[in-house]
RNA sequence: GGAGAGGUGGGAGAGUGGCUUAAUCCAAUAGUUUGCUAAACUGUCGUACGGGUUAUUCUGUACCGGGGGUUCGAAUCCCCCCCUCUCCGCCA
């Protein structure tokens, strides 16, 4: 949520940037928001008046009761009732103002930064950077859902039967993979000084407000109704809802976190031929990168949780670039975002494995996640968070690019937590 | 799940209708004292939303788990909800 204050004093320059995210409406919300703002604050200048009377006037008749003129403060009870009653009347204004300026704020998305192109949606998004070279495979080479089969690693059907559709049950080798590649990323976020976070998996309704989840995702996330919880979607939301309603002083920042949990998304519409297999899943596994730091360090801070990414697909020797991705195709919360993705080489595509957002103060102003510097000045933080990485994606590109006759070759890097070389 | 007790500022802990934004202690912080450390002394020490001035600062309102109510006036009385603790039950 962007701030009010930002938007009344850079009316234009938050337009300018919301351009770039080709939003209708963007120019009627943000006047919306100006004006009803007026209107909040106009109100509680009179409300705010109002009560400093009744106060005074209350503390007046509790003297004269005292010194025993009780006609006296009779004649102010009459007066203070009559203030009491605008009183409401105007709160009830300034509430409808609070709420329909609430609104209008949840419907606006991030401005971009400035490095962030302007776009529609993917085919807009800049091609930053490329590592690696696909593999040629071999005459036989098969798209994962087929290798999962025939090696009998990773089960769609059983999990069918147990949960439902997109609900995969993972089996010995796979199974030892799942785990392998869990270790494997957090031991390397712990390397680069990620404090290890094990969080809930459920959240509260204001966790979900917290991150932005809600109230526009709500269609994403299973709900559990008769606790009022919600299953997460990411590890950032616990893990960044940690600090929500948190000042933090100078010595405790940056926060650096990692952690893995399970995900779960409902996907509500978006299945079709194109998610075979481990391409898109109700459950899957996931390490999440969060870090929180200083307005000025925030760019920086996002360049290096990138890198910290990249260099993970490195270590996995596995094909990728990179996208600075475009207005249009950024995410509601995020001013920046990188998407890495996986070339998985039999499928012939390239797969989302991961993406690095800088959400500037756009978590941090609904969270109230400050910082109360030395000179005692109370200011917004701003939240990052990375996945590093999300694995049934890699695990399908591992799969399909290191499949040779004999089997599925294991990243060297993987082998001392799999102990095994081979899937045959 | 049942019974009881309780939720006050960073922490501890007073406060049962106006003198309380909230005593006191601790922590924190600035300064004085001091050869250094410690101690002592003095000051500061919440957040949000407003308003006037903007270097500063002055000022209004709200907030004592959350929401509602009673009252001219609520941390204090009433109702609902949430949470914590203790005991019992159940259980990984």
């Amino acid at each position: 949520m962007l701030q009010v204050n930002v938007i009344r004093e850079q009316r234009e320059k938050v337009l300018e940037g919301l351009k770039k995210r080709y939003l209708k409406d963007a120019e009627e919300l943000v006047d919306k928001v100006i004006e009803t703002d007026k209107v909040r604050r106009e109100t509680q200048q009179q409300v705010d008046l109002l009560k400093a009377k009744s106060n005074t006037d209350s503390k007046k008749i509790g003297e004269l009761m005292k010194s025993g003129r009780a006609d006296e403060a009779q004649s102010l009870r009459a007066a203070v009732a009559a203030d009491k009653d605008q009183i409401k009347n105007l709160e009830g204004t300034l509430e409808e103002a609070e709420k329909n300026l609430q609104q209008f704020l949840y419907k606006i998305p991030n401005v971009p930064a400035e490095k962030v192109p302007a776009g529609r949606g993917a085919d807009d998004n800049l091609n930053v950077y490329e590592h690696g070279t696909v593999p040629t495979l071999h005459a036989d080479a098969q798209p994962h859902w087929e290798l999962i089969k025939k090696y009998d690693i990773i089960d769609f059907d059983l999990g069918n039967k147990i949960a439902g559709a997109g609900f995969p049950v993972y089996k010995g080798k796979g199974a030892k993979l799942q785990r392998a590649l869990i270790n494997f990323f957090l031991d390397e976020a712990e390397k680069a000084g990620y404090k290890e976070i094990q969080p809930p998996i459920v959240v509260n309704e204001a966790s979900g407000y917290g991150t932005g989840q809600l109230p526009d995702k709500e269609g994403q996330m299973y709900f559990i109704g008769e606790d009022g919880l919600y299953m997460i979607p990411t590890a950032e939301v616990p893990i960044t809802n940690l600090y929500r309603d948190v000042i933090l002083s100078d010595d405790e920042l940056p926060v650096k976190n990692t952690g893995y949990t399970p995900c779960f998304r409902r996907e509500a519409g978006s299945w079709g031929a194109h998610v075979r297999g481990l391409n898109r899943l109700h459950q899957f596994d996931k390490v999440e990168l969060v870090q929180i730091c200083k307005a000025e360090d925030s760019y920086e801070t996002l360049e290096v949780m990138t890198n910290h990414v990249q260099s993970l697909l490195e270590k996995l020797e596995l094909p990728y670039r990179k996208l600075l991705l475009c207005g249009g195709d950024m995410g509601f919360n995020s001013a920046m975002t990188y998407d890495l993705e996986v070339f998985s080489a039999a499928q012939q595509r390239w797969l989302e494995v991961s993406s690095v957002s800088n959400f500037e103060t756009f978590q941090a102003n609904r969270l109230k996640l400050r910082n109360k510097n030395k000179e005692g000045k109370t200011q917004l933080l701003h939240t990052l968070n990375g996945s590093a990485l999300a694995l049934p994606r890699i695990v399908a590109a591992i799969l399909e690019n290191n499949q040779t006759p004999e089997g599925v070759r294991i990243p060297k890097v993987l082998v001392p937590y799999t102990r095994f070389d081979l899937i045959s």
